[in-house]
DNA sequence: TCCTTGGTGTCAGCGACTGCCAAAAGGGTC
DNA sequence: GACCCTTTTGGCAGTCGCTGACACCAAGGA
């Protein structure tokens, strides 16, 4: 009974998001109102809040989804994968809704970049994910190694750089043809150019004010 | 007469920033008011937004400030130095500021990073600080090598991964002291970890679909 | 039938922010 | 001092995002 509630719940909300990324993409974010996107839909404002929880939530909501499907893309890679690939494979799940058939998550991004507050809601939501992605990291190397002390600290700085190569590969991307092959060319090019050389999330680290003896 | 203006305009700017400041670290940035703000300084909420354009504003404007002095000390660098290090020297920028004397902005940190608004509107400024930072490291590349094609996509990449270190040991250190040399043995660490092995920003690149010839 | 439960609309309100207009506050000239 | 021009200011009304409170209605179960 919960799981048929939440369903429809699911529902409401997916009918709610296509009114309103519609809206979005024709007469822009900031000039479309909720009340307008409760109108479209038949609904209340104040019901449109019952199901998100800002009317930036509309548009990133997705990226909470697709963290949770990146999650389970790294826990299918091999534990002794070395990180920075670990990472590389977990992108083609961004790669592959941005570059998927109708188009509409591309648009959608463009409007994210163009409009300065969604651009950072987005940049808070990715932070997120990173943070939730070190942490994991961290967990593999001490199931990989028990006894280990990961190195949060490059774990941290690994995984932002590793988002900082999809982030620099999607923007190169966004302003040709975008295309999913041309998006993992420009992605593998700049993970390949700053790959790191040792591997890295374990050994000496300073989190605890002392470097670790050999 | 101008600069004279610009000089008492800016001096308002202060008093507001620094009145706003003390009500945030007392009562916390949601909890206060633009009222308050204003009333705290003795002017209305009208002229509060003919100073900062946000309430966000008066806490993110430093960081454009910090954007000028990370830009003049890019400046001053050799042009032959790997951009590596020279965006370790520019990161000293930031340290200085968030380890100063009066522990002000580093107690400022914690309320951005406590409030997930400014959290990301601090984010989209970091984010911008970035795209010209890899704007200006590709004309240092041409000014070094008139004729060279940089690449800007891994450009864009390298100085997001240099920023996700500093990010990393800012955040490593204010869990701790958080004095200078920690925070900056920290990024050390965290670069050291990271830094690329051949020298990047110009060569094959894939900006152009094509593959430089050699 | 009653009662609970979950979803809904309405309304009133707060806080950030803006446009508009009229009142001050400076500053130079006669 | 009187005049004028420019800049700055406050007040007011209004928009928009968002929230709490309340009453209403339908479905389902005892």
């Amino acid at each position: 009974m919960s799981s048929l509630r939440e369903l429809s719940r699911q529902a409401v909300r997916v009918r709610i998001a296509e009114a309103a990324e519609d809206l979005f993409l024709a007469k822009g974010f900031n000039e479309t109102t909720v009340d307008e996107i409760a109108a479209a839909v038949g609904m209340s404002q104040r019901s449109f809040f019952r199901y998100f929880a800002s009317k930036e939530d509309v548009v990133l909501e997705k990226f909470d989804r697709q963290g949770e499907e990146l999650f389970a893309r790294l826990n299918s890679r091999p534990l002794d994968e070395p990180e920075w690939d670990s990472l590389r494979s977990c992108f083609d799940v961004f790669i592959a809704h941005l570059t998927d058939d109708t188009g509409r998550d591309r648009a959608l991004q463009e409007i994210i970049e163009s409009c300065p507050s969604l651009l950072a809601a987005q940049l808070e939501r990715v932070h997120r994910i990173q943070e939730q992605l070190a942490q994991r990291l961290a967990a593999r190397a001490v199931a990989r190694d028990p006894g280990a002390i990961p190195d949060t600290l490059v774990l941290s700085a690994l995984v932002g750089a590793a988002f900082a190569c999809i982030q620099a590969a999607v923007r190169q991307a966004l302003c040709g043809e975008g295309t999913s092959a041309q998006m993992g060319a420009f992605l593998d090019h700049a993970m390949e150019a700053l790959r790191p050389l040792a591997p890295v999330g374990v050994g000496a680290g300073l989190s605890t004010g002392v470097t670790a003896e050999r």
